[in-house]
RNA sequence: GGAGGGAUGGCUGAGCGGUCGAAAGCGGCGGUCUUGAAAACCGCUUCCCGGAAACGGGACGUAGGUUCGAAUCCUACUCCCUCCGCCA
């Protein structure tokens, strides 16, 4: 959520950050709410502040016994009005909540202007995609023919978009996210959790998944509990209405979850594969930070995610989202993109943002100083570190040899009994 | 699922319907003492909104209600704890 003060007095500036974005906001609505708003509760404080003062004469009259039936039915009146001002105050305040809970973040003054992915800037490559003497597969043949991945039984017993791992498949899957959360927890200094699958609402609501989002989420029935997209989700709201001290930040975890995504609106994209699944692991990293840190944090961030993909000797670059590809909640996001040979492609396996204080103001998230009175909201930031099942595509579709093998990165040995093959 | 208890400041924890934003302790900050530190002692220290400040308003789980006036009374909801039952 944006701060109400600085939008108020920076309206022009708002809309035209927003129209950045590609997300042309009409700010006249939100101005309305907030001048009403503002002229009642100016009158509403003045009776409140009347009503109060009155209430103590009345205290005292009675206390030595004197009459006081004039004043209490005066107040009687100032009382009703008091409640009819409170119900307006509170419907302006709701309308004013609705629009600013709409309202994506403003985008930093370094992220490049564009209208969507294709003008994302390539900011960094390392590694070299892998040069086959043959016409290299996609990754769902590699495994079907390797007999560790069956997307079609997977169909039969959820349905398109789920996952179904046998053995080595499996195997590797386990083997990644304990690879990952080993070098996060031992190296980059997280602190590993496990945290709930479902969520409220409210943490929802935090993260800036709701209210716009609700199609993207699974909704359990019956309960106002949804299933987690990302492990941002639970992470970040481990801290929800919480004052942190100076001296813990910044605070870092670290989580092994699946997630789970409707993709409502994807069809046709992606239906072949481990790319795009409604349910798929993940490990994710996020930071809380000071303001002035959050920038330095986000580079120490996505360095962490790209540790991963070098041990596994996976071939990626780096991008930065420009301002018409950037998430609604992210003031600015680099992702890293694997190489995949079977599809001649770069692809997302890790996004890693700065929020700014926008989670943290939805979500109550604030720090104390040291030595200094007051609080202030921190700055929130998460990335994969890395996607598993995008890895696991990686891994295939790199490690793949002309006899339908797939050769195991050393790095990842010691977590698959040493094996150094995947083999049919 | 059944029975009971509870929710108050960064934390623990008091609080007859009317100077209660709230006792006390802990923690934190500043000071005295000390070569330095600790201890002891003294002072300050809830959060949010408006305001340069003075000051004003609000918040005692949430939402309503009663009342001139609610942390205190009533209703509903949420969450936590204890016991019983069931259960991986």
């Amino acid at each position: 959520m944006l701060d109400i003060k600085y939008v108020r007095q920076n309206l022009a500036e708002v809309e035209a950050a927003l129209a950045r974005r590609g997300a042309g906001v009409d700010l006249h609505p939100f101005r309305a709410a907030d001048e009403e708003r503002r002229r009642d509760l100016a009158e509403l404080e003045a009776l409140r502040h009347r009503r109060n003062r009155v209430s103590a004469d009345i205290a005292r009259l009675k206390k030595s016994g004197d009459p006081a039936e004039t004043l209490v039915g005066e107040m009687r009146e100032v009382s009703q009005r008091i409640r009819e001002l409170e119900q307006r105050v509170g419907e302006s305040e709701e309308r004013l909540n609705e629009i600013l809970l709409g309202l994506p973040n403003l985008p930093h003054a370094s992220v490049p202007v564009g209208r969507d992915s294709s003008e994302n800037p390539v900011v960094a490559v390392w590694g070299e995609p892998p040069r086959f003497d043959f016409e290299p597969r996609p990754h769902w043949e590699i495994g079907a023919r390797l007999g560790i991945l069956d997307l079609e039984r997977a169909a039969r017993i959820a349905g398109a978009r789920f996952p179904l791992y046998f053995a080595a498949g499996a195997r590797l899957e386990r083997a990644l996210i304990n690879f990952m959360l080993d070098i996060h927890t031992a190296e980059h200094g997280y602190r590993e959790v496990l945290p709930p699958f479902i969520v409220n609402r409210r943490s929802m609501t935090a993260t800036g998944q709701l209210p716009k989002f609700a199609a993207d989420l699974f909704k359990l029935e019956g309960w106002d509990y949804f299933l987690i997209p990302t492990a941002e989700v639970p992470l970040t709201n481990i801290h929800q209405e919480e004052i942190l001290d100076e001296e813990d930040l910044p605070v870092a975890y670290t989580a092994y979850t699946p997630c789970f995504r409707s993709e409502a609106g994807s069809y046709g994209k992606d239906t072949r594969g481990l790319i795009r699944q409604h349910q798929f692991n993940k490990i994710e990293l996020v930071r809380f930070s000071r303001p002035e840190d959050s920038y330095a944090e986000l580079e120490r961030l996505l360095a962490h995610a790209e540790t991963i993909l070098r041990r596994l000797g996976l071939p990626y670059r780096v991008v930065e989202l420009c301002t018409g590809d950037l998430g609604f909640s992210a003031a600015k996001t680099f992702d890293l993109e694997v190489w995949m040979p079977g599809q001649n492609t770069y692809r997302e396996i890790s996004s890693c943002s700065n929020f700014e204080d926008f989670q943290a103001r939805r979500g109550g998230i604030r720090f104390r100083r040291k030595g200094r009175k007051g609080t202030e909201l921190v700055h929130t930031l998460n990335g994969s570190g890395l996607a598993v099942g995008r890895t696991v595509a990686a891994l295939l579709e790199n490690g793949q040899r002309a006899d339908g093998t797939v050769e195991i990165p050393p790095a990842l040995r010691p977590y698959m009994n040493g094996a150094e093959l995947l083999r049919p």
